[in-house]
DNA sequence: GTTTTCATGTAACCCGTTACATGATTCA
DNA sequence: TGAATCATGTAACGGGTTACATGAAAAC
């Protein structure tokens, strides 16, 4: 019923379709597996997770030790699950009205869906997005883009001169940025046209995690980053 | 003493030192001649402005027609004035101590400024900005994405072949995207080493307008639009 | 056995938007 | 004289963060 922000709501579901996860992970995950996903904080995801639970979306299951989501064939841990009232992991799953209602919004496009950080979402979700929504927001991002483009340009054109020059240096980079992705945008339309009729033409296929691996349309940059050996210099 | 967002104080702060303006014009030039900002709302940008002139930075003064900042020799239209206890349009102006506080406010760095649209405003003022908090502000954004990189290249390294296609190609891109930015500030930070001493060594420097015309050391990068037929085919 | 890291939660607050209310000025 | 735009405001709400409180598991 409460209609918590679209955005976060939309990526847990969307994250609990592939497997059923706690809360922490659940961040870890919001944070570097998708694209551009901003962190959010304990504050935000925790309270979203009762949400969607008291509509129904999810449950809460005991869980035990973090990297607990049975290795196939290994049967769920579930270690004679005696822990009856002590408080422990919770791990959410996706009932079915969730995993409805997702594709619900899987489906759904608006005026939203062109906006940066929504826009990123529905991507990061394409794998299990049907081909005609895909061009659908695709088409819709370019032409928000587009309308930005030209709100810049006028606006450029008509203060030009009157501004300083970092003003103006700034305003370049921005625009090209934003050229930029329009190209990027048309580079995925082109070959979402051609390379059409892949996976989930009905929204009834179960299979969601190994969809990876076949070849699509995709532009094939190079895929993979050159040798690189510097690698977990991160905290 | 109320600690405003910094980011739209400091905005407001920075374009009335300009010129004085009333609200619904500092609105304007807030979403547009700025490079990235966001469109603040009026919901926002009134009650600030209250704060600010309790604060003692700028002071209300009476001004009549939104074009009346008198255009040298054009006697303003001030059509009589004598709208005495009439309420009209308030231009805000900067006080001597509003203008020491920006002045504070563009000398002082913190981790803060590195961020995106912390960045921005930062960037926008860098006329009236020394060189060596620009330097500063440079090169703390420049190591602040230096970070996100390696912390993009750890998360793909470690899920590559887990993901979706669709999900890669979003963090390609992404990627891409912050690399771009690095070789953007590498060139302005290059070109501000070379082209120093340039405006601005003493804080006390009055004309702040017209500093632009001026060769710099800016990238040069072409400063006009390629003829680019396609106009407005948005909308 | 103590420190870290994992893990869950909550209350207070902050920044900003939406939607609304109001009025003055411009222009057809 | 009526519509559009300029111009100023405010109350209600929304979505998110920070800082805090708590405790279990792992690492040392």
């Amino acid at each position: 019923m409460s209609r918590r922000s679209g955005i976060l709501e939309f990526a847990v579901l969307g994250l609990l379709r592939e497997s059923p996860m706690h809360g922490y992970e659940l961040r870890k995950r919001l944070n570097t597996s998708l694209g551009i996903f901003r962190a959010f904080s304990y504050g935000t995801l925790y309270p979203c997770l009762k949400t969607l639970v008291a509509n129904g979306w999810l449950i809460e299951e005991p869980g035990n030790s973090p990297a607990d989501l049975p290795p196939a064939g290994g049967r769920a841990v579930t270690p004679a699950s005696s822990l009856a009232g002590r408080r422990a992991k919770i791990v959410y799953r996706l009932t079915a009205e969730g995993k409805e209602h997702f594709e619900e919004l899987l489906s759904h496009t608006g005026p939203d869906s062109w906006e940066d950080e929504h826009f990123a979402a529905r991507f990061a979700f394409f794998g299990q997005t049907e081909h005609e929504v895909r061009m659908r927001v695709l088409e819709g991002r370019r032409s928000r883009l587009e309308e930005r483009l030209e709100k810049m340009r006028a606006s450029l054109a008509r203060t030009r001169e009157r501004l300083d020059d970092y003003t103006l240096e700034l305003q370049r980079h921005g625009m090209e940025s934003v050229e930029r992705e329009v190209r990027w945008l048309n580079e995925l339309i082109e070959s979402e046209r051609s390379g059409r009729d892949q996976r989930r033409s009905s929204p009834g296929s179960e299979a969601p995690q190994n969809t990876a691996g076949e070849t699509d349309g995709l532009p094939r940059h190079r895929g993979d980053t050159p040798p690189d050996p510097s690698d977990d210099t991160s905290k």
